[in-house]
DNA sequence: CCGTAGACCCGGGGTG
DNA sequence: GATGGCCGGGTCTACG
């Protein structure tokens, strides 16, 4: 659930309270969680561990890519945070336990000013499918996955979207779900965004012509825009980093409407499956051009 | 015939 | 027993 909307707002709320603070690592739970540059799991001594997540560093600056979040700190030490499906990057306010906190994997202590609300920041992630990886420097080597990412999808441009699809034959549903082609999509921003654009999601991506592409990189950064002023999507278990869910749900055109009547045009919403994903959309509205 | 895009399946781990 | 909203990896097919 956490895709560009939920990761942006997350990185919104931080930045009041991380950048010009110190982190100091606290507690390492569950290591596997963290990831070498090359996806693997980290084997390091401890120290290097607790350097490469930032310890002892002063956050710079917090930034975003897609559905990826990194902190950066003073001599360019950058940690990614990758949410995945349940993860979770809070704050916590001075003198409340993490006892009892279950799938707590890290905790850093936030070198605080008099006025500051919190003391701690915490990753934590029940299913463990989100992780942390440290790169840039003292990390090594490049950050591969973010060169692969395609263009953010706040900005994305209708040529570049055109630029990256046009050559496929895949359905649009499979390509927009690819973090390549554009960065931060999940299944519910694809499927609002095809069903604003008008298109059905199993179009070929090679017989989209240039205003349809235009119409679509609109709608995608209308949609993830308004998501994003809303704070979000909670479904289930999104919360931002001040404990706060989404408000985004109750705006959904499509997603989780299957069945009901199409906001536009009244008809019933379908429902198919796409890329082994649920996909909503509506029949009238989103006609099939194969 | 070959190379590649892409389709499909699965694991990972928790909740219900 | 089923299961989203995720991602990476393996394998197999179809197409150019």
């Amino acid at each position: 659930m956490p895709e560009l909307p939920e990761v942006e707002h997350v990185r919104r709320t931080l930045v009041p309270h991380l950048v010009g603070r110190s982190l100091t690592v606290q507690t390492i739970g569950r290591a596997d969680v963290i990831r070498g540059a090359d996806g693997h799991r980290f084997r390091r001594s401890c120290r290097l561990l607790r350097q490469r997540l930032l310890d002892g560093g002063t956050v710079t600056c917090l930034g975003r890519l897609g559905k990826h979040l990194w902190i950066e700190t003073e001599g360019g030490r950058r940690l990614d945070v990758h949410l995945g499906m349940t993860g979770r990057l809070t704050l916590v306010r001075p003198g409340r336990s993490l006892t009892g906190v279950p799938h707590v994997h890290v905790t850093w202590r936030i070198g605080t000013r008099e006025q500051d609300e919190y003391d701690r920041l915490v990753f934590q992630d029940p299913r463990r499918f989100g992780c942390l990886r440290p790169f840039g420097n003292g990390a090594g080597h490049q950050w591969v996955i973010l060169d692969r990412l395609g263009p953010d999808g706040l900005t994305i441009k209708a040529r570049e979207l055109e630029a990256r699809m046009i050559a496929r034959h895949r359905p649009l549903k499979a390509a927009l779900l690819d973090q390549q082609i554009v960065a931060g999509l999940g299944n519910i921003y694809v499927d609002e965004s095809l069903h604003r654009a008008g298109l059905h999601p199993l179009t070929r991506c090679c017989a989209v012509n240039r205003e349809q592409y235009v119409l679509l990189g609109r709608s995608i950064r209308a949609i993830l825009r308004q998501a994003v002023v809303h704070d979000g999507t909670t479904l289930r278990d999104y919360i931002d980093s001040e404990g706060r869910p989404g408000r985004f749900r109750s705006k959904l055109k499509v997603y989780g409407r299957a069945g009901l009547p199409c906001l536009k045009c009244q008809q019933p919403l379908h429902t198919l499956q796409v890329a082994q994903r649920t996909t909503v959309y509506c029949p009238q509205c989103q006609p099939a051009s194969l």
